[in-house]
DNA sequence: CTGTTAGCGCTTTCAT
DNA sequence: ATGAAAGCGCTAACAG
């Protein structure tokens, strides 16, 4: 019996209680609940705690209080630049508030969606962020368990979203392009299976229309988000009859593809041709030319979709459904006016 | 009493146990260890689990088995690009033997390591990666707690170690440099604080000691990884009254903005002045001109690593404390023969 | 404010 | 091969 202790070293509540004089609940509560003891049992416990040496058994705790102080965050894919920041600071909330993050990276891969959102359902975290812009198989909002959506819209649902207007960021974009003289301005679309690719080829159609050009589908090619994708982009616009002047990229790496490109025609950018991406990377200004972009304030972001999740978590519901955020235009070096023909 | 079931919606075992007409402790076994447990029972009770739609309870499991299936990996910069295909082939290989990856971005603050390195310790994961170079305060062999490092070697330990050889490689990057022609190769570090930028200091000295070309302090300049460090590091390098005819950068990132340098500067890649950068990242093809670099194979460390992690938590020990991988110079646009005096 | 007590859901001896 | 039963370490009614 006292041989237990001896086999397995780790100190319990029970040690604790004893050492200190009083029960295991009152050393639970100490610990979870510290302004329900009494100042003075509260150091006494607090003193045998660091005596001993004890640290609870988060495994246990879990288990118990049916709390894991855990949130899943799904990233569709974590090579891209644009997480990272949104990572960061999603992280720095979460411990700030004693939670932790698990990032999950699915590569739109449905089964890993899925698995995670058993893990959550299965009372291995208490919330879970998707910036996958889809829910996970097996979702069932009667479920009820705590989930929102960051930087991309999840269609057909109720789940609180923070983000940006990406429609409008888009036509934006293409507003800057147009008030720099361009009146041929091309697109390069993200991936087919990413919400953001038709919400930024809307804004793009969006932009147009304000701007009193006709909307022609030869200038829309279709890139996946990818350097290579830019790159095959701007190559397929550029051999066009009538090329564009200006390309908007549904990126900032698609942009750095499409300035490859443009460069592999022998053209000089901005001079021959205007180059716009989407997102603000800090690629943007490694580019030569720089690169001028739409800013999204990616660590904001985090932080208050971060703030909303533990909100719902801890049973406050959302004040509104969507958080929208500002976003701006980053003027650079890559977009100029057009070549007078 | 049973009133529960119906606030509890959840099935549990003994409710697995009941309808397969069982105990529970055949449930347990039949999800658990389905070979100790006759094929007709194992057949029974699995049927019960669908038609109830029983899942167990992941933090009971946890608590009660002493196992919970995660592996924490400490980030030093999730922002910086050189891990995330690293962590990609981690979570992959994690994935697949059933293990989830907890990544924790620390930006090398000794708490948040101390902190992660406490939720092992505490029971919440089995076993720990290093990324960081150093050991989490609180660390101690004693604990026996299963632990490697990857890419980034911790001085003064005995843990396995799964990287590159930061010293060889960074002097076959000076060799590569000196065979174009170079004689006077300036360096731009990394930061203090990292292993990484010791050896490969150590290298590029190597390297010039390798050519018999002489150390000379002024050709290197300190630098942290960022862009704005190469920046700063080139422009420093390049007010020199003499010069260097290349710069071997600590890795990419700071090889972008030592360009970004060298083009205030008036100087032409490589024409004026060659560049080599360290890690193969995908910013080097976005580059103008491209940038020669050393390649890591950053996916094999990942999963070579996780591998191992996942046998010294299954109690099998490591075969060797090095686990080398092998480097190679990347040749691109940015290096070229020295400009003729 | 504190102690008693009853489990959480699961796994694992120990018998049979 | 299976069942009975004990208990992992902690928390939360409940009573006092």
């Amino acid at each position: 019996m006292t041989i237990r202790k001896k086999i397995d070293q780790r100190a319990n509540v029970l040690d604790v209680a004893r050492h200190a004089g009083v029960s295991t609940a009152t050393v639970s509560r100490t610990l979870s609940h510290p302004e329900k003891v009494s100042p003075a049992t509260r150091a006494r416990v607090m003193a045998s705690v660091k005596e001993i040496g004890y640290r609870p058994n988060l495994a246990a705790q879990a288990f118990r209080s049916r709390v894991t102080r855990t949130v899943i965050v799904l990233v569709p894919d974590i090579g891209n630049a644009f997480y990272p920041d949104i990572i960061r600071a999603m992280e720095d909330t979460a411990n700030k508030q004693g939670f932790t993050v698990l990032l999950a990276n699915t590569d739109m891969l449905k089964d890993k969606e899925q698995s995670y959102h058993e893990m959550l359902r299965d009372g291995r975290a208490d919330g879970m962020v998707l910036m996958t812009g889809r829910l996970p198989q097996g979702y069932s909002p009667e479920d009820n368990l705590p989930m929102i959506a960051i930087s991309e819209e999840i269609p057909g649902t109720a789940l609180p979203l923070v983000a940006i207007d990406n429609v409008a960021g888009a036509a934006a974009a293409v507003s800057h392009l147009h008030a720099a003289g361009h009146q041929r301005i091309g697109h390069i679309t993200g991936p087919q299976n990413r919400i953001f690719s038709y919400q930024r080829l809307s804004g793009y159609r969006r932009g147009l229309e304000q701007a009193g050009l006709p909307y022609a589908p030869s200038l829309v090619a279709s890139g996946d988000f990818t350097f290579e994708g830019g790159l095959a982009g701007a190559q397929t616009l550029l051999d066009l009859p009538a090329p564009p002047t200006a390309i908007f990229c549904a990126n900032d790496e698609s942009a750095a593809g499409a300035m490859l490109g443009a460069r592999k025609k022998g053209l000089s950018i901005p001079k021959d041709l205007s180059i716009m991406g989407f997102d603000n990377l800090t690629v943007g200004r490694m580019l030569h030319p720089t690169l001028t972009t739409l800013h999204q304030p990616r660590t904001e972001m985090g932080h208050i979709g971060m703030s909303l999740i533990l909100q719902l978590i801890q049973g406050t519901p959302p004040s509104k459904s969507f958080y929208e955020l500002p976003f701006k235009v980053i003027e650079r070096e890559s977009v100029g006016p057009p070549r007078v023909e």
